[in-house]
RNA sequence: UCCCUGAUAGCUCAGUCGGUAGAGCAGCGGACUGUUAAUCCGCGUGUCGUUGGUUCGAGUCCAACUCGGGGAGCCA
């Protein structure tokens, strides 16, 4: 590993314990996980947030603080100079034998968190302490490690990062709920004939917060050819599920010249990127979550990186269920949206792996999607993965302008408010495809944790925003 | 929003037939130890989610509400 320069004057404990020889003076910084104490001895395992592993630092009782350091509690914060020596116990390579140790803060008996397990429900009650726990450091270093595997992957292929607005007035994507984003007076507003004038609000119009950068995504794919966005995305949906959350982080690509193929090919070779990434630059953390929250899933991430993804049609995957020698609560019908437990019984129990269902019929999918030959369906995809269900939509968009305006009629979308949307179909149009992905969603799979509250440092959920 | 389920010590939970509450862990004090979420001894800890009802008496039964968890819908 490359030294890292802190600007703090520490080294960080991850670099310590990669040392290959031993080091005489350093100084490290950070929260005491135990401390245990003896009257001729004493250990404080110490972790800094650089990695999952702790440091152990030898006390002597000769160290002038010795009575008080030796006291800590977990929790507490120090600053130990010493030298890294080999380690003549056993349990780890390296330890510090310490000079010098600077309390910088300390704890009392009402630290909540303890060096024992904790429910994660109890751990969202305490996000703001979280982050000092095992299993949250290791889902907090995964989620940024991969946020920069997803910049580097298109970043390699040639993509542009575009940031689409957090603040928008197209209300009609058909995506969910917006948040509004007003500066009137809420007890108050202004009106005209009984209705809200937005034309006094700020924006002197109707706004919320974004559902989906998508469509601002296709513009500049019609300019850049191959684009994504990454940013965060806003649902007021009262959706109360593990897998929901009202502000989470979207990815989506949108590339000039694809169709749904195409589209399918990048998804696949993108998810493919990052769990390849996170196995080989947080082989550490992934070993923590194997062990300790979903068994099985190192074997479940190395598979997904050497599977080949399979395909079928909404189509064939509605011939699959209704063959299916098991009942369904809902029933399968050509038509209607396949149900959490279709998709669960196909990525699970037939194919077992990651699964592209594609071409869904028009009724039951957005007004923006390319209508197929056969007039009945869109060139839509979904990927499915087993546990987290849907990581993956996207679909090849409508780029001739008669059928989009048709469908957006069919679907009782005005199309004025649109018209910017209209314009790259007038003037220069080509077929272009892309899909969002939840980042969260991506963090679950990869982390094997089961709530999405618990891989957003934050977590908005309805009747819910504390910290 | 709907269905199911739960709420008792700081945490995880037990609490029988309705008779005023208990275990492990954590914490605190001590002992011991090159210890490993150490070990051993000792010591606390409660608006039993809230409100109301039934009852001589409610943690326990009933109702409503609040919050948590699981599932569904919506979707990423």
């Amino acid at each position: 590993m490359t030294d890292v320069i802190t600007f703090t004057g520490r080294t960080p404990i991850k670099q310590l314990l990669a040392a290959v020889a031993p080091l005489t003076e350093l100084t490290v910084k950070g929260w005491a996980r135990t401390v245990r104490r003896g009257k001729d001895v004493a250990f404080i395992a110490l972790n800094d947030g650089s990695c999952c592993a702790t440091l152990q630092i030898v006390l002597d009782p000769k160290l002038p603080n010795y009575e008080e350091v030796s006291r800590l509690g977990t929790g507490a914060c120090v600053a130990v100079t010493g030298a890294l020596v080999a380690s003549p116990a056993a349990g780890q390579q390296w330890e510090l034998q310490a000079t010098l140790v600077a309390i910088l803060g300390t704890t009392d008996e009402d630290y909540p968190l303890q060096k024992k397990r904790h429910s994660f429900e109890f751990m969202r009650e305490i996000a703001h302490l979280r982050p000092r726990a095992n299993a949250f450091g290791a889902v907090f270093r995964i989620r940024s490690a991969l946020a920069f595997a997803v910049h580097q992957f298109f970043r390699e292929h040639g993509f542009m990062y575009v940031q689409t607005p957090i603040i928008t007035a197209s209300d009609c994507e058909g995506a969910g709920e917006m948040f509004r984003v007003t500066t009137l007076d809420a007890e108050q507003p202004p009106r005209v004939a009984g209705q809200i004038d937005y034309r006094r609000d700020f924006f002197a119009e109707r706004t919320g917060l974004t559902v989906s950068g998508q469509l601002e995504g296709e513009l500049f794919a019609t300019a850049f050819s191959d684009i994504y966005t990454f940013g965060p995305t806003f649902r007021a949906e009262n959706s109360n599920t593990s897998r929901h959350a009202a502000e989470f982080w979207m990815i989506e690509p949108e590339m000039a010249f694809a169709d749904l193929a195409a589209d399918c090919q990048l998804a696949e070779a993108f998810l493919r990127y990052l769990v390849t990434f996170a196995l080989n630059e947080c082989s550490e953390d992934l070993a923590f979550c194997n062990e300790r929250i979903e068994t099985g899933l190192l074997a479940k991430l190395e598979a997904l990186a050497q599977a080949t993804f399979e395909t079928i049609s909404y189509t064939e995957a509605v011939k699959l269920l209704e063959k299916a020698d098991r009942p369904f609560e809902f029933p399968v019908v050509w038509g209607r949206d396949l149900q959490s437990e279709h998709e669960r019984y196909l990525t699970e129990e037939v194919f077992n792996g990651p699964l592209f269902v594609t071409d869904y019929p028009q009724e039951i999918k957005a007004f923006y999607m390319r209508r197929n030959d056969d007039d009945r369906t869109v060139a839509a995809m979904d990927l499915l993965v087993p546990r987290v269900g849907e990581l993956i939509g996207g679909s090849q968009r409508e780029e001739r302008l008669d059928v989009l305006d048709e469908r957006m009629r069919t679907c009782g979308i005005d199309p004025a408010p649109l018209n910017w949307y209209r314009d790259i179909r007038r003037w220069g149009g080509c077929p272009h495809a892309g899909f969002g992905l939840g980042f969260e969603r991506l963090l679950m799979y990869v982390t094997g944790m089961e709530n999405i509250r618990d891989v957003i440092p934050f977590p908005r959920t309805p009747g819910n925003a504390r910290f």
